[in-house]
DNA sequence: GCAAATTATTTTAAGCTTATAATAAAATCT
DNA sequence: AGATTTTATTATAAGCTTAAAATAATTTGC
């Protein structure tokens, strides 16, 4: 039901093709534009309307789901970044005075980083007007649209972690 | 056949939900994770196996498909990065031998900027294998899932373009 | 208990990225 | 034609990002 032979064109049609990966190609990129595409306009909300940077704002935004603190290889992890990263990230952001970093009382190596609450609050306020920027921004997709785009992004994760860890969580 | 009232817990039932947009919230997350995770793979196989960056290899991608050459603002919009970003980009890859940059004989403000014989040799290596592993790194998903994927990114494409520009096409 | 391996973090150097301002050429509008 | 606006690019400063190497604390394996 696959491998159909589709002629294309005079020149390519007798040397190309030992085989094609081109939808795959056509894929991606299309699911990199729509990345690239929402991302940079909540980039420029965040700067326009709070003067946050997106990466600053992810950082809280994984604090304020762990009340009792995350160590720096813990935010590393689930954000995705570099520990060296994290290091300026978290000293600009201690110094603004938005989170507080304390040394593990159980790992010296360790520290635990959380809210201020002079930061939980600031996190919160622009939280709440982010979702609405990006209920925005996905408002031409009907529900059933999202549900399905969900379940195969969902499916392309998976496929992605395993081609990358060879991992199957 | 929406707006179904579900009990979140004690705390928050009474108060919250003034409109509730959590589900466009975990659909970004998890289409930002895919791109993350899918991006991060690609840089680091080509730069460990050719040495090359992902924005050179971007924009040498550009270039391949423009034989005539193409202006910085042309490739800045078209990659959807700054300007600034491309004045530096295209130095390196000038110094390093893969792209020409000569003054656009019907514009002295523009530059016309294309791939070296070398260049494109190079890339053209690369981007055989890159295509492999995109199709390696989608490869758990059906041609009918790949096919429904690529359609509603289209929507969401369309969605977020016209959330940003008021634009339709 | 002590050496070896692992884990947590920081440092460094290079490159990427953006926004903003500056410069210069071209196009537009009287 | 001359003034104004737009367009193309570069320069600058700040911050983000990574990989690789260094440091320090903990855990593991005798």
């Amino acid at each position: 039901m696959n491998n159909i032979m589709i002629p294309l064109d005079a020149e390519t049609n007798a040397v190309e093709m030992p085989d094609d990966h081109r939808d795959e190609l056509r894929l991606w990129l299309r699911l990199l534009t729509c990345s690239t595409l929402i991302e940079g306009e909540i980039r420029r909300r965040l700067r326009d309307r709070f003067g946050v940077t997106l990466p600053r704002f992810d950082l809280m935004a994984q604090l304020d789901k762990a009340p009792d603190g995350m160590t720096l290889s813990d935010l590393s992890k689930r954000m995705m970044v570099s520990n060296g990263n994290l290091t300026g990230l978290v000293d600009r952001l201690v110094a603004s005075g938005h989170i507080d970093r304390r040394v593990s009382e159980t790992d010296r190596r360790a520290q635990m980083i959380s809210l201020t609450p002079a930061g939980q609050s600031e996190f919160r306020t622009i939280a709440t007007e982010h979702e609405g920027w990006i209920a925005e921004l996905f408002g031409g997709l009907s529900q059933k649209d999202q549900a399905d785009l969900m379940r195969l992004l969902a499916k392309t994760k998976r496929s992605a972690r395993q081609a990358v860890h060879g991992d199957v969580e």
